[in-house]
DNA sequence: TTTTCCAATCTTGTATGGTAGATGCCATGC
DNA sequence: GCATGGCATCTACCATACAAGATTGGAAAA
């Protein structure tokens, strides 16, 4: 399974227990459908029920976990539609700051961002596929802290996790080569301060994730609802 | 204070003291910076500590309680800078849901969203700034729904709760006429497929709320970090 | 063979006792 | 009078025991 709980860094025992489970989840070590209890994971893990019925509490508002009252907890199935309209809440909001940043014509922006972007390559070179998502997802929080609504990245980040699910399945089948040649145009329309250009260029860039998800359902049909 | 408990519909004790709570710190019964515990509440609704303390974690989870452990557990301070970057959110979202309203040039949805509107007039009249309020909730997730991202609009009800507290803040100094011309002009705007001129009048429109968020930390400063 | 029903055994929900850490008051020493 | 240390008393955290609904299996009846 994932990491153990002995892993300390956390406070509680079941801060603990909420992260080693959603690593598991997000990593696929835990598969959607997959039927858990209170006592398996406290056995497996050491601690009484107690820390792990109020972990369940956190992963179920999060929407990993489904508890079914006095029957079962299960690890929640991925909704096409729910990642749908995640992408959805997560377009409106990149579009906007995208929208916002090249208005202001951010000065250091375009030299944070080419440096986010070289980096991305080198990774991307070295076929170092686990690096390149991190950078992918600094890349685009970076933009959120430059337009200065940090915390709103930070709002949308449980939803993200949906989509980390999806995400995680497609590794492998790296278009990072396209991905980064889609970063350049989105800063450098950010850096000319043309706004149409950088919402036009984030839509797009955004828009590659459909196809990907239509192609992961057919993948794997059995983690879908 | 609020509802209590004895009053049945949810499942479990756990989600009862979770409606309870909410609506006494929404309404303000419990206000920002008041200190619970466990105890206390668990005495005052007559149950035992262990689903108080659930409760406590959901609550936390939605940003309305801050638990310090081993310290106290108090009704979180409204922070500005969170209500800025949630309006930001919901702005993001709104904008983008009215673009692909007007887009789309929906058939129903100038009948649909006139008769809200109507209905919004009547409470007006008739004084009634608690049915206003519902009204215009149900308006702009109308607009979800006719968009197909009623669930995304659900999604984003959590964070809206810190909206809701400085709204209870300001309720009678009703501007209700002005947001009902605001709302026809969207509408108008809709009907006749002008997402520009539909996207300025919804920006129009939340904008007013800033003003109203300076003026509520003026008068009530105890309640903001 | 098929259906029905009951009981063993799962599950989560609730109550309670004990533990460790944080706080604040108060006495003690200076 | 002032600073300091210790103790009473809070708090949330965790473990354990019990309760009650849901499931499943097999036995018994049709």
């Amino acid at each position: 399974m994932g990491a153990s709980v002995s892993d300390i860094g956390e406070e509680t025992m079941a801060l603990r227990v909420v992260g080693a489970l959603r690593d598991d989840i997000v990593t696929m070590a835990l598969k959607p459908g997959d039927v858990i209890s209170e006592s398996d994971i406290a056995g497996r893990y050491g601690v009484s029920r107690q820390p792990v019925r109020e972990a369940f509490i956190r992963l179920a508002q999060q929407g990993l976990l489904l508890i079914r009252p006095k029957r079962a907890t299960v690890v929640k199935k991925i909704s096409p539609e729910g990642v749908r309209q995640s992408r959805f809440i997560r377009e409106s909001i990149e579009v906007e700051i995208i929208r916002r940043l090249a208005g202001n014509g951010g000065g250091e922006a375009g030299r944070v961002l080419g440096e986010l972007i070289a980096e991305q390559e080198a990774a991307s070179s070295a076929n170092d596929s686990r690096r390149f998502h991190t950078l992918d997802e600094l890349f685009h929080r970076t933009l959120a802290r430059l337009t200065g609504v940090e915390y709103a990245w930070q709002l949308i980040d449980d939803h993200k996790m949906q989509l980390d699910r999806v995400r995680y399945l497609t590794l492998g089948s790296s278009s990072s080569q396209l991905a980064i040649s889609e970063h350049k145009v989105i800063v450098a329309a950010v850096v000319a301060a043309d706004a149409a250009a950088a919402e036009a260029a984030m839509r797009a860039h955004l828009a590659r994730a459909e196809v990907l998800l239509s192609q992961t359902i057919a993948a794997h049909p059995d983690y879908f609802e």
